[in-house]
DNA sequence: TTTACTGCAAAGGGTTTGCAACATG
DNA sequence: CATGTTGCAAACCCTTTGCAGTAAA
């Protein structure tokens, strides 16, 4: 098995956990889903990798989604889901969408104002009797291209 | 027209605007709404006000959408899209969720992390070209009934 | 009385699944 | 070879819409 990177790696060892194999479907969708610069919607998941039957990538992307690889994110704006790789595979950021094209991108925000956030919202969950987990932030406005 | 209350004039102010009438349907549909403690799925809201035929609840609760009565969302774990009054009719707050049921609850952060966070996200959002309209923050965790 | 609105039933459309053939380890 | 996986096509299910009748201002 050549051409093994770090993500690669990390990868399999998900699927293992899960007696998953790693087909050449799998592969091609990871491979679109590193290529993008942001979470993606499955129409533009088969545009970036073509060979992918629809069915197919619908069903691997949730089997990748219960192995950990794959995170899937629904955007009130849209009507297609959108999949990106699980943080623990590419680190912990939000999301920054256009209202008027829908595009989203990934950022990272600074780690004081992340602790900061995590602290007070810690307390917040724990007021009302909740376990917290993780958070999202989701910013809505317009790009460069669509004010342009 | 009797029985008018604050909330019901911020309504009425808004469906003027927009020529649209305030029917006895979507009385009840701002009536359930605002006994909700969160965003409410359409089953739900049916069940909160049995008298909703269903085409029209989703027609009206579009309309209101438009006319900036209501919100849309949408949550990941769920089928269905949730419900709620516009923030400029119940105020700026965010969502914690809990990842077993589904149920969401309204949360109100510190002025003070709002301010900072605000800060942050703007200067993100600028680094990107990106102007920025609004933002949410999902909490995702555990509640106390499901933990039970 | 004009125009918006209602509710039923049927269609729409992204996503999921049954099944028989195929690949992987 | 035993078991996971594929891909087509059909089903699913939340949501939307056409239409003929009704209610609001």
């Amino acid at each position: 098995m050549p051409d093994r990177n770090p993500l690669d790696e990390a990868v399999v060892e998900r699927l293992d956990e899960h007696d998953l194999r790693y087909t050449s479907g799998r592969r091609l969708l990871v491979r679109g889903l590193r290529s993008a610069t942001g979470p993606v919607t499955l129409p533009e998941l088969l545009d970036l990798e073509p060979d992918l039957p629809q069915s197919s990538a619908y069903r691997n992307l949730a089997l990748l989604e219960e192995a950990g690889i794959v995170r899937r994110l629904v955007h009130d704006a849209s009507d297609h889901a959108r999949f990106e790789l699980a943080e623990p595979l590419t680190g912990h950021h939000h999301h920054l969408i256009c209202e008027s094209c829908g595009v989203m991108v990934d950022i990272v925000l600074d780690d004081d104002i992340e602790h900061a956030l995590d602290r007070s919202l810690e307390s917040m969950a724990a007021s009302e009797g909740f376990s917290l987990r993780h958070h999202n932030i989701d910013l809505f406005g317009t790009c460069a291209d669509c004010r342009a």
